[in-house]
RNA sequence: GCCAGCAUAGCUCAGUGGUAGAGCAGCUCAUUCGUAAUGAGCAGGUCCUCGGUUCGAAUCCGAGUGCUGGCUCCA
């Protein structure tokens, strides 16, 4: 059985699911039903409204038709019989999937039961090859995907070869859930979001402001260390601005309408890049002072529909680690390596090793001369080889105004995440008429470049909390070590290791609550925090402490200094 | 925005037409404790909002808001 590809045995239960639905509901019309990455789905059409107690019945008669080892029938037909035969049967979605297939290509179904369905295939021999089955979750699905066609019913399922690889997955899904920001993110006291306030707008407590500010404070060195100067610009901009930049035209899905000041319409900014311009067009620019790399962690707002929304990782109002590298074509290519090899330094830093790229290059319709959009490409191609970076292709997946990589980095549970852009902007400069006097001593036009690499902050730090479930490195936790006395009667002992950890710009906390030390720890344990001190009698006498560490337990008594050199070294070492 | 579901104390949840409940957290008191919960007491609620049905609504119906899982989109 293990022999079997798992996407065809997934693809195979998915037409077993489909046969249930089919017998359950005869009414029932189907669309298409694939294998994805960790299982499969199918949609259909119904007059029924599934719901969660209808999966159970699906999935009992699924398990028979399993355990009955249906045949799976590859039959060939022309394409009038296929029509023929899901007209008959009144397949409306079929016969429009029927119509996309090319007319050289042979149209084939296969039959299992009394379920028949349009398939190129392939699949297992009967339905006795498949192994573990579990459906998940049922919702909504546009047909083709698009708002405009008929919504659809979409039941998720899965398959495995073996039982213990599907509990292996379910319980992969517990422990995502486990770490899920949002309900890490109310734990630790880290953000919360109001229902006063607006959906999607994000309120930063003090916990997880700490975070945000050392993240900052990386940031913010990484960029001067890296040749960047840092911009400050303003959260509002008069409609002109939008209107030259273009994003009235192309964007205004995404802003929030106009406030009037003076009777001047004012919009929020969606974006910086506008702002970064008219600082760069404030005089004129030699060739000299190119590349200009200005950085801005700039606060966006852009609208969001009400139900894509998501923690932290979908909002409405969010500060971008953005930067603009104005440049003259000389430069494109080093400046480009450069920007994916810091980009590089930073997932380091902060703990991301697995790391893919996914450039998109020139749609049909576009702006700005072809020999550049060439060059373009071309530089984004070398950087990624350069870094030796996996990279996928999306012929022509690029924005209007310019080609990109995009990088989608790995978590602690194997879960990608779309974060750092670089985004070549043909558009912005023509719109803004930039120009630099080169060497000859005539104006040319610049390359513009924007780039995010955290993405945003907001998302960013719900990536962090999941990736850690919320146990923070040293360096970012915002409360590292807790001193906690066994006893009230050693309070003061453990005031003057508290005070001199302070001293030591250890951020530090005292638990003086007349607890046990058991109830203590637990608490400390359960908000995560890196490192326990446990001090009484022994400590005393000997101006040491006990140490409980997040990650490994207790490990003992410590002199103070050593413990301050080893968790000195841990930050430093960002680990 | 669309489809489906959910909304009860700060958190996790019970309560299905007849006076609103538990555990944890909080506060008070007692305990002075050696590595994941010391004990007792107290306090805490427009049962999301508005409207309707009913003698009576947390519970039934409608609308709205927010959230969850998806679709579409994306930092």
């Amino acid at each position: 059985m293990s022999d079997i590809p798992l996407a065809t045995m997934r693809h195979s239960a998915a037409h077993i699911m489909a046969a249930a639905v089919q017998s359950l509901w005869p009414d029932a019309k189907f669309d298409i039903g694939p294998d994805t990455e960790d299982g499969f789905y199918y949609d259909f059409d119904m007059e029924h409204r599934l719901n969660q107690e209808d999966l159970k019945k699906i999935e009992k008669l699924m398990l028979k038709m399993i355990g009955r080892k249906l045949p799976f029938e590859r039959h060939e037909l022309s394409r009038k019989e296929a029509e023929q035969l899901f007209a008959e049967k009144g397949q409306s979605y079929k016969l429009l999937r029927l119509a996309d297939i090319p007319e050289n290509e042979i149209v084939s179904v296969y039959s299992s039961g009394e379920f028949t369905d349009l398939c190129r295939g392939p699949h297992v021999q009967h339905s006795g090859q498949i192994g573990a089955v579990k459906l998940l979750s049922v919702a909504g699905s546009y047909f083709r995907g698009d708002e405009n066609l008929p919504m659809l019913q979409r039941i998720y399922g899965t398959a495995f070869h073996t039982k213990e690889e599907l509990q292996a997955h379910l319980d992969a899904i517990e422990e995502a859930k486990k770490r899920d920001h949002r309900k890490l993110g109310t734990e630790l006291e880290l953000y919360s979001i109001h229902e006063e306030i607006g959906p999607g707008l994000v309120c930063w407590h003090p916990k997880g402001a700490r975070i945000r500010h050392i993240i900052e404070n990386f940031w913010r060195q990484a960029h001067y260390d890296n040749g960047y100067e840092m911009l400050y610009t303003p959260h509002v901009g008069k409609s002109k601005l939008w209107e030259t930049s273009g994003h009235l035209d192309f964007y205004s899905e995404g802003m929030y309408s106009a406030m009037d000041i003076d009777g001047d319409p004012y919009y929020v900014k969606p974006m910086n890049c506008p702002f970064h311009i008219l600082v760069y067009k404030s005089r004129p620019r030699s060739y000299r002072e190119l590349p200009c790399r200005w950085a801005e962690l700039g606060t966006v707002y852009r609208y969001e529909k009400a139900g894509v929304l998501h923690g932290l990782l979908r909002v409405r109002g969010f500060t971008q680690d953005d930067a603009h590298i104005i440049c003259t074509p000389e430069q494109i290519e080093d400046e480009i390596q450069e920007v994916l090899r810091f980009s590089m330094y930073v997932w380091k830093s902060f703990g991301f090793k697995e790391i893919k790229a996914y450039l998109a290059t020139r749609p049909e319709k576009a702006v700005g001369e072809p020999e550049r959009w060439e060059q373009a490409i071309e530089s984004l191609r070398k950087a990624v080889q350069a870094e030796g970076l996996h990279c996928e292709v999306d012929e022509g997946g690029g924005a209007f105004y310019g080609p990109k990589i995009d990088l989608k980095i790995k978590d602690a549970l194997g879960r990608e995440w779309q974060t750092t852009t670089i985004q070549f902007d043909f558009n912005e400069p023509e719109r803004f008429d930039i120009s630099y006097i080169g060497k000859d001593g005539v104006k040319h036009r610049p390359y513009m470049v924007h780039r995010a690499l955290l993405g945003s902050l907001e998302r960013f730090f719900g990536i962090l909390i999941e990736h850690y479930a919320g146990a923070f490195p040293l360096w970012l936790a915002p409360e590292q070590v807790r001193v906690l006395p066994v006893s009230e009667k050693f309070n003061d002992y453990a005031q003057t290791i508290a005070a001199e950890l302070k001293e030591k710009q250890i951020r530090t906390s005292l638990d003086l609550a007349p607890d046990t030390v058991g109830g203590k720890i637990r608490r400390g344990r359960n908000q995560r925090i890196p490192y326990l001190c446990i001090v009484g009698e022994k400590e005393e006498q000997s101006g040491s402490i006990a140490l409980r560490s997040q990650k490994k337990g207790e490990e003992g008594m410590m002199q103070l200094d050593d413990f301050l050199a080893r968790i000195k070294q841990e930050i430093e070492e960002m680990a």
